[in-house]
DNA sequence: TCCCTTCATTTAATCGTTTGATTCATTCAA
DNA sequence: TTGAATGAATCAAACGATTAAATGAAGGGA
């Protein structure tokens, strides 16, 4: 199980369900129709009457349940982030809670990496919605504003640390080390790109979107590369992979 | 040099110079501007009017030159692509004009590849406005505007190609097989999410921006993980990496 | 059971601001 | 004198936010 600790990954916030009163499907609906109006334009491009149309609400109702369509945007990803943390961080928590003294075997790293791309991919699958929220994540890459430092803190680096960390493990390294981090940036963008360049990816693919048997697909190619950076011994380039 | 063929992928429009008479400088200026603005916000989130302060041109220059926001989007496009293709195609041509039948070795692969993301790398440093068309082409992933079918054609296609040529060589498959085409868009993320997911590394990596040394470390660090994919056996994981 | 009050919620209408685009007079070199 | 280029002013449209009235369920006293 998850062990609790000061700061537990697993935690939603408590507007999660119903704060403040008030009706819950109002709010409810207000949520859902702001990511997806938001994933497909932008905080600027998006509209307050859109939005209060897709949820059958009144444009007013933004400002009275969020304070605003700032307020709203922040609680769209405040809801996004609780769907992450629910199917994805429990792959990294097991890593994050390993004794850093007890290194993973190479085998074992690999593993782990595939099981939390397999959980991020599922996710992706999984919900409809994921698509929305991918792409008010890659957005705030390009534009941070303060929903990233909620993205960050709560998701984001707790993944890249744990990649950090079974690269290290393999690689017989120091998890902080510069270049193990920029590896372990670079090994997620592996699949990241799949969020990042959907459009090249729809275009070269001719895929419509991402159902299961396309997440299958990006699982087996991602697990290759990883597979031969996990187990290849780059130290000794000349010696070969060894376990 | 470079083979003349039916679409020359080093041809830059004309419009790149000067085209439709008028002042080279006010022209020049506004597509500067434009793509600053344009990549610091995004097509809504720019107005005209920031992007004439900042060109020190008047407002009604824009429609003048390019007929309105949109059209002077698209020619900062333009301009961006010219840039790219000067500087990153150099590196994907000489693979598109390899024999299909004289297969790289792996080896091979590995420095051609290698090379096509030190050029990559080399140009983000090298132009400071790279940082500002970057952000313009991940946007456009998102929230396809008919720019995307300018990129894609002219830029991004190439390049994933090349990489799946090289990919396929180095692993004996076809170039067209779509597990190759993924593993492909894998290795592309690698390097890729520098420019995704740059909020996320320049908080991990402490960084301000992206200069010489920051994009040697990456080169590095990339050229890692390709080492490891282009020379380890992945048909035969068992086995170990050969040449 | 009935009526009345209360308060959270919803509604339609409107506010002031900003947007991209346009107009028309002016400038200036050919 | 001509025509491309520039400048200041202005247009209608759309934006987020706000207002005040309307709605309706909940609670309490007679």
């Amino acid at each position: 199980m998850t062990k609790a600790s000061d700061w537990d990954l697993l935690a939603v916030p408590a507007s999660f369900f119903t704060d403040k009163g008030g009706d819950p499907d109002a709010r409810q609906r207000l949520i859902m129709a702001g990511l997806e109006v938001f994933g497909a334009y932008n905080l600027e491009g998006a509209t307050t009457r859109q939005i209060a149309l897709k949820a059958q609400v009144n444009q007013a109702a933004i400002a009275y349940y969020f304070g605003g369509k700032e307020g709203l945007y922040m609680a769209v990803i405040e809801f996004a982030v609780g769907i992450i943390k629910a199917n994805v961080l429990p792959a990294v928590i097991a890593i994050r809670d390993r004794d850093p003294v007890n290194r993973f075997t190479r085998r074992e790293a690999l593993e782990l990496a595939q099981g939390i791309i397999r959980a991020f991919l599922g996710t992706l699958v999984r919900f409809p919605m994921a698509s929305s929220w991918s792409r008010i994540v890659m957005r705030e890459q390009m534009q941070p504003t303060k929903g990233f430092d909620y993205l960050y803190e709560n998701v984001i680096q707790h993944i890249h640390r744990a990649f950090a960390r079974l690269l290290a493990d393999a690689h017989e390294c120091d998890p902080e080390d510069p270049q193990m981090i920029l590896r372990a940036h670079s090994l997620v963008g592996q699949f990241i790109i799949f969020l990042a360049g959907r459009e090249t990816v729809r275009r070269r693919m001719h895929w419509q979107c991402y159902s299961a048997d396309e997440a299958r697909q990006i699982e087996t190619a991602v697990s290759a590369n990883l597979e031969a950076i996990f187990l290849y011994a780059t130290n000794t380039p000349g010696k070969g992979n060894n376990q």
